[in-house]
DNA sequence: CTCTTTGTACGAGTTCAATCGTACTGTGTG
DNA sequence: CACACAGTACGATTGAACTCGTACAAAGAG
């Protein structure tokens, strides 16, 4: 069977092979931990949809730090958020040096919720 | 029960035609009006997300009053979260001389976000 | 009319999340 | 070593949302 594809004709957001040898992911739930109710919540965040969109239309199989999405806010509020994601299950978090990094979790994702990064990717911000 | 998977992938929730002269539904956003973070946001709770999985898995074309979902939870709680549903435009409202019963906007909700439904009625409620 | 039923309006208490300043930790560089 | 840098931890404030009691409104039955 052929990937899924939204209605609108837009391609299916797919996962990528992540390279062996990365640094320890941040604590994070399992696949099967992830629960519908949590990452909802996680996306109902004007900026946190932003930020996870983001990620799935520009990251180009690289992980990237909190300063690369341009957000302006405290990094204390960033800290709050990218949290917030890794612990509903939406991203996954490396230490790379004094750098951490986030990427989606794209297959655990889609095989958990099919259609939703789709969503996400089709997103259209609020306001201008 | 109505089988919700199908083979190509396409939304499972169909929507069915409304009979004509119907009382007039209350206050609600028009299609192009339902945001993705409000909709997000009205299905993060847990009880709402039960109203609505119930009504797309056992509503039969027929719309449902609040005591139908045999709810635990006094009468102004449940006014509260169907008023969140409504004003979210996850959910239709009409009123039937003194009750109020309410659908989902299958259709309008399958065109602005197609697949979130399927997730609502895969959904398994938690501790259990 | 009264009584019952279905649901709303309002307001209070409570809980929870968002925001962000400050202080701090850990890592890499010179 | 000292310093810069990325990000965390903690705590305070704020505001929103959940919960629910009480009072009230509208409709139908008798």
């Amino acid at each position: 069977m052929t990937p899924r594809t939204t209605e609108n004709g837009h391609p299916a957001i797919k996962a990528l092979p992540e390279p062996p040898d990365l640094p320890p992911p941040l604590p994070e739930p399992a696949v099967e931990e992830i629960r519908l109710e949590t990452v909802l919540a996680a996306l109902s965040d004007p900026l946190r949809l932003r930020i996870v969109r983001k990620l799935l239309l520009e990251s180009e199989q690289f992980d990237h730090t909190c300063g690369w999405f341009g957000l302006d806010r405290p990094k204390s509020s960033l800290t709050h958020h990218f949290k917030a994601l890794r612990e509903a299950g939406i991203t996954r978090q490396r230490q790379y040096g004094l750098e951490r990094r986030s990427h989606v979790r794209v297959a655990d994702l889609n095989a958990r919720f099919p259609g939703l990064l789709d969503l996400v990717a089709d997103w259209t911000p609020p306001g201008r």
